[in-house]
DNA sequence: GTGAAAGCGCTAACAC
DNA sequence: GTGTTAGCGCTTTCAC
């Protein structure tokens, strides 16, 4: 049966009700809680016994609008529902919550359309105090504005300007798939990137470092074997057919990540291509589910993103210092099935 | 080099700033704002205009602390990074951002350990004006606590006692995966379940199918064959080895996950085992990753759970009346790749 | 249709 | 070491 599910609002002890009963005022209390000085140890205690019993917890909204800060980050991200990213939020969720903070998502909409991080600011405004940018970027217009407010914001993936950026050296990862695709003698070797016209500096940074690995080996690469991926799995299978549907196909395709690289892999079985006596293929992340098809891959902690992205932010906003270079974690290639010399070789 | 990033705050335009260029009380810029009616068409209009123009809005503590409300949903799930959840997670918030409602996500700790729903309510008390519950049920003491306080819940994936509960049936997906299976001429039967001991109501009513159908089918299954699998693909992995390290092994399993259905195509990979020609593996969701392996699966539209539930949430608060009674999904079996008969009827 | 004023529950000076 | 008090920026009666 449907009924209403407003409810009549049971009181709730607030902190008069602690001060009352603890005999002391309501600012003491509120000393003693958060664990300011000059409170009596034994006051302290016995607040912190009443409050217990009372089951108090500050209001965060008057907390809030008292002192200014709320005790929350936001975290965008441009989907919720990619790997990369609910492991990012995963990752920053736990700390934040470890330290106090409550973690507000807010989803972009796919990479280039839907809410824009311009618009994510109506949630954020003066809703956190700090905001993590997963894979976007801030207008200049609205970061200044959000600075000038007081936020904080570290930026995962992007370079930041004044402000603490950390990810992997994608030119690296870049370099690192397409220098294994060439050492095993691949020289056609195509390219499945995110979004075409995608402003994202990793996209763009994964293709540079294919283009030095080329250099190094003394060839160019032939830009007609560069397609777009979507950074999902829908994507990485069309992008085979663009791919293979070429008068002179590559033998050996590196996608800027393992979603994308799974897409191939489908792709290739609907074919019956074998992977990888007729086709590579290499992906970036290092995906759970890697392992499970065997994908050769550039592995990275994502989790550990989030959670060194959500430490920095609660440094600042501890009112440390924090270092504004360009943080860059670990990666290494993992080789695993997916990668062979290419059929003319073997 | 390092530099602390505490900024001097700039003054943001309050409602007084508000009702004093358009020359009215703040009260009218109140109402004027929120569309509440008593308020002159051409009144209304300036008031938005000039709201617009000084880049006026509401400061959410202060009309929380005013109102009682803080247009905000907490979204509760066992672990952010699980393909389930971030999907789940991803259908809530796109729905709830529309409505102008923030999401705070709050993980629990893998299954069982770490976190509980109960210490959610640190985060959620007073922070949100609901709770949706993931695959986790609050105790008796906190559920009634958080509903006297006026907070408004909504499961997804258990049944809620006079709250909306949203899910699958899933009793009928623990049927279909089996009688595929038994259908195919399989009668030893291996099950992947979460956690021993797990309170969860998913899993234990998936092995009630499995078992119904056993019975529907004049047989009766082995419990020797139910191994944990913890949802995750890496306890998929281990299953394997637990299921057929046995003196009668199953011809066929049945994973309550893709993710751990996943882990045991890996697992069977190293093995030497060919897929579906000496095990045949059926999972339940319908991940991503799931065509690309070609798995048989049970199909659910994951991120409409999320949407759903959200919706009916919005529909609470909105002092609209809800359905209580239970509401399920559809589902439908997926046959992909993975199930076949078994070796000796071939 | 609009305004005045009383809070909402806390924090932060400042006084003692 | 503790108390008093003035806000924080809104919403919401209750007058007019």
């Amino acid at each position: 049966m449907p009924t209403s599910l407003q409810t009549i609002r049971r009181e709730r002890a607030t902190i008069e009700d602690v001060a009352a009963t603890a005999g002391v005022s309501v600012a003491t209390v509120s000393r003693a809680l958060r664990g300011l000085p000059n409170v009596a140890i034994h006051t302290r205690e016995r607040i912190e016994r009443i409050a217990t019993e009372l089951d108090y917890r500050a209001d965060p909204a008057a907390s809030r609008l008292a002192a200014g800060r709320s005790r929350a980050i936001a975290v965008a991200v441009p989907m919720l529902d990619g790997w990369y990213f609910s492991h990012v939020v995963a990752g920053a969720e736990a700390v934040l919550a470890d330290a106090g903070y409550d973690t507000i998502v807010v989803g972009l909409g796919t990479y280039g359309e839907g809410r824009q991080v311009l618009e994510a600011a109506g949630p954020i405004y003066r809703r956190v105090d700090g905001l993590i940018c997963v894979d976007a970027t801030l207008g200049d217009d609205e970061f200044g504005r959000l600075r000038s407010e007081g936020m904080a914001i570290v930026y995962i993936g992007p370079d930041g300007s004044g402000v603490p950026s950390l990810g992997i050296d994608d030119v690296e990862v870049g370099r690192l798939a397409t220098a294994h695709l060439l050492d095993l003698g691949h020289t056609r070797i195509g390219v499945v990137n995110g979004q075409p016209e995608d402003g994202s500096v990793a996209p763009f940074r994964r293709q540079r470092g294919f283009e030095l690995a080329f250099a190094a080996a003394g060839l160019t690469p032939d830009p007609s074997l560069y397609v777009p991926g979507y950074f999902d799995i829908g994507g990485g299978y069309e992008a085979l057919a663009m791919l293979l549907d070429r008068p002179d196909p590559p033998t050996a395709v590196f996608a800027f990540s393992d979603e994308m690289a799974f897409g191939l892999l489908w792709a290739a079985r609907e074919r019956g291509l074998s992977v990888p006596d007729d086709l590579s293929v290499v992906g970036v992340d290092d995906h759970d589910g890697s392992p499970v098809v065997g994908l050769t891959t550039v592995h990275q902690d994502v989790a550990e993103h989030g959670a060194h992205a959500a430490r920095a932010m609660i440094e600042i906003l501890s009112g440390r210092e924090v270092s504004l270079d360009r943080q860059n974690a670990p990666i290494r290639l993992i080789e695993r099935l997916t990668t062979a010399p290419p059929p003319h070789l073997r």
